[in-house]
RNA sequence: GGCGCUAUCGUCUAGGGGUUAGGACGUGAGAUUCUCAAUCUUAAAACCCGGGUUCGAUUCCCGGUAGCGCUACCA
C-alpha cells in the first residue's frame, strides 16, 4: 500500500519554502502565517526551507530579508532554514531513483530545439506540451549516450492516459487527465533539480505531512503526486490557500504599491495587526461572537493559534483592504498598554529628527495613542511636544469664529495672566481657564481655540490641558506671549480685525 | 487557445431549501466633546446570469459568463 496517506496520528510536520528571489511579500507571509498558526496548534513543526536552486535569480540578501520578514511577524520556526542549493545530492539521488523504477527517462533535447519547437507548435495552432520524443529511443541507446557524456534531462514519464487527482484539504477532489501533464523535467542537464523535483525529493524527506501553500501550485500538484507515486512515498495532505488580490482583483503586485512584508513595518504596521489581519484574508474562524452577539474580528495570537484549522480556508481569492489593515492597526496601538508604546514610539521620533526624551514621550503616548493609525503617525500628531520652536502657523488660526482678533487678544491675555498663577496641572488649569471665559463671556469652544492654537501651533490637536501640563508653563507661555505679538502685527495691518469683522 | 479553480454588500466574510440574508472595514447622517481623534446610535449597500430538481431556491445539479491560476531545462 505504497500510496496510503500519513497516519493521523502522528504530530504534523508543515513547511514554509520561499524562494529568494525576492523579499518577503504578503501572499508568501500569508503562506507562512497558515503553516505556522497550522503547527502551533496541532502542536506540530514548523521546518523553514529555502528554494534557492534558481542560482541566478536567488540572493543572500533576499534570504536575510525573508528571515527578516518572519521574524518581525513573530513566524518562528523550528527546523531551518534548510538551502536547497546545498542538498543536490538528495535531488540527483531521487532522480536516480525515479530513473530506475521506469518512471523518468533523459531526454537529449537542448532547450533551444524546444524553444522553437515550442514556437513552431504556437503558430501553428497545436499543443505546447513536450512530444515525448526522447520517451521513445531505446533504453540501451538512452545510457549509451548518457554515458558518452551527452548533456540530458531528466524527464518524467507521464502516464499517457487515465487521470491524476488527490484530496484537497481546501478544495476537494482535484483531477487531471494525465493526457494534459508534460512530461516534465526533474533534473536540468547541468545537475540542478527543477522545481518539481526538489520540493517532491524535500518534502518526502522532511516527512512533511501537510503541504500548505498558494493555489498557484495546484496545477502542479498532480507532477508531484506522481513522483509521491513513483517513490513509493506517503502522500501529504494538500492544502491550497486561495490568492491574495490587489484592488483591481489582480494579483497582488508592486503596482499596487507595499507588497513586502518589511515595508509594512517601515509604515508604522504593528506586527500583531498585521497578523490578525493576514489571517482573516481567505480564512475564517466561523462567526465567533462577542458579549453583545456581534460578530468579533480582533484576534491576539494566542487566540489565532487556538482558533486555527484547515476548515476555515476559504476558496476563493481576497482582496487586500488596506483600510482594514489601517484598521486592525490603531485598534492594536489604542490597546497597547503605554509603556510599550511609548518605547515602540522612540525611534518613530528619532527618525524624524525629534529629541522625545523617554518620561516626556510616556507623559505624551496616551494624548495621542488614539490619534493615529500608524505608528508614524506619532511623529506628526505629536511633533509640537519636542520642538524647540513651533512650525509656522497662519495668523488667523488664532481667531475664533467670529473674527474678532481683539477677542482672541483678550483671552491669550486672561489666560498668560491666569495661567502664570495657576497649579500647572491639567485639572487646576481647566477650571481656572473656564472660570476666565465666564468672566470673558466667551463659550469653551472659542476660549480655547486660540490657546490651543498658541500652544500647539494648529487646530487639531490632542485635549488641551494635558497637553499643557506635559508641555510645561514656561513653554506655553513663551508660545502664548509669541502668539499675541503675532496677532498684533495682523491687527496692525488689518485694524477692521479689531472690530470683529470677518476675515477673509 | 488548452486545462484547473472560484463566484453573498465597494472590500473581508457569516449563513444555508422557507431568514427582515447577519457581522466587520469603508461611506453618509446624528449624538457626545475644548478641536481632532476615540466612542455610541443610525442609514445606504449583496446572494453573477440561464435552465433544471423541488410545494419552495441565494443555498443542490447542469450550462453560460466573468475573474484568477497553470500552461519553462523559474519557483
Amino acid at each position: 500500500m505504497p500510496y496510503e496517506k500519513h497516519s493521523q496520528t502522528t504530530a504534523p510536520r508543515v513547511r514554509f519554502a520561499p524562494s529568494p528571489t525576492g523579499y518577503l511579500h504578503v501572499g508568501g507571509a500569508r503562506t507562512a502565517l497558515f503553516n505556522w498558526l497550522f503547527a502551533r496548534h496541532t502542536g506540530g513543526t514548523f521546518i523553514l526551507r529555502i528554494e534557492d536552486t534558481d542560482f541566478e535569480r536567488s540572493s543572500e540578501a533576499m534570504v536575510e530579508g525573508i528571515l527578516d520578514g518572519m521574524r518581525w511577524l513573530g513566524l518562528t520556526w523550528d527546523e531551518g532554514p534548510f538551502y536547497q542549493s546545498k542538498r543536490l545530492d538528495l535531488y540527483k539521488e531521487t532522480a536516480a531513483k525515479i530513473v530506475a523504477s521506469g518512471h523518468a527517462y533523459p531526454c537529449f533535447c537542448t532547450k533551444e530545439e524546444l524553444e522553437q519547437r515550442r514556437k513552431e507548435a504556437a503558430e501553428a495552432g497545436r499543443p505546447l506540451m513536450y512530444d515525448r520524443r526522447c520517451r521513445r529511443i531505446p533504453q540501451e541507446e538512452a545510457t549509451r549516450r548518457v554515458a558518452a557524456g551527452e548533456p540530458a534531462a531528466i524527464r518524467f514519464a507521464v502516464p499517457e492516459n487515465g487521470s491524476t487527482s488527490f484530496d484537497d484539504a481546501v478544495f476537494g477532489k482535484v483531477e487531471f487527465a494525465n493526457a494534459e501533464i508534460e512530461d516534465f523535467v526533474l533534473l536540468r542537464s547541468d545537475g540542478i533539480p527543477t522545481y518539481h523535483l526538489s520540493v517532491v525529493a524535500d518534502d518526502i524527506d522532511m516527512q512533511l505531512t501537510h503541504i500548505i501553500r498558494g493555489a498557484d501550485h495546484i496545477s502542479n500538484t498532480p507532477k508531484q503526486v506522481l513522483q509521491y507515486r513513483a517513490l513509493g512515498a506517503p502522500l501529504p495532505v494538500f492544502a491550497h490557500v486561495p490568492l491574495i488580490l490587489g484592488p483591481d482583483k489582480t494579483r497582488l503586485s508592486k503596482r499596487h504599491g507595499a507588497t513586502s512584508v518589511t515595508a509594512y513595518k517601515d509604515m508604522g504596521i504593528v506586527p500583531e495587526a498585521f497578523r490578525n489581519f493576514l489571517s482573516l484574508l481567505g480564512w475564517t474562524p466561523g462567526g465567533i461572537k462577542d458579549e453583545s452577539g456581534k460578530e468579533r474580528e480582533i484576534f491576539p495570537s494566542d487566540e489565532l493559534v487556538q482558533l486555527f484549522s484547515l476548515e476555515g480556508i476559504s476558496k476563493s481569492n481576497a482582496v487586500f483592504d488596506n483600510d482594514k489593515l489601517t484598521w486592525f492597526n490603531a485598534e492594536y496601538i489604542r490597546a497597547l498598554p503605554v509603556e510599550e508604546l511609548s518605547k515602540m514610539l522612540e525611534p518613530v521620533f528619532a527618525k524624524a529628527g525629534m529629541h522625545a526624551a523617554p518620561e516626556k514621550l510616556l507623559a505624551v503616548t496616551p494624548l495621542i495613542r488614539e490619534r493615529m493609525k500608524t505608528l508614524n503617525d506619532a511623529a506628526a500628531v505629536a511633533d509640537f511636544f519636542f520642538v524647540e520652536e513651533l512650525a509656522p502657523y497662519e495668523t488667523a488660526d488664532l481667531i475664533p469664529q467670529k473674527g474678532d482678533a481683539a477677542l482672541a487678544l483678550r483671552i491669550l491675555a486672561q489666560t498668560r495672566k491666569v495661567l502664570t498663577q495657576v497649579d500647572f496641572s491639567s485639572a487646576a488649569m481647566e477650571q481656572v481657564l473656564r472660570e476666565a471665559a465666564t468672566e470673558l463671556g466667551v463659550k469653551a469652544g472659542p476660549m480655547f481655540q486660540p490657546i490651543r492654537v498658541a500652544v500647539c501651533g494648529r487646530k487639531n490637536a490632542p485635549p488641551l490641558f494635558e497637553s499643557m501640563e506635559v508641555l510645561g508653563r514656561a513653554v506655553c507661555l513663551k508660545r502664548i506671549g509669541y502668539a499675541e505679538e503675532k496677532l498684533k502685527l495682523l491687527a496692525a495691518e488689518e485694524p477692521a480685525l479689531l472690530n470683529g469683522e470677518s476675515h477673509s
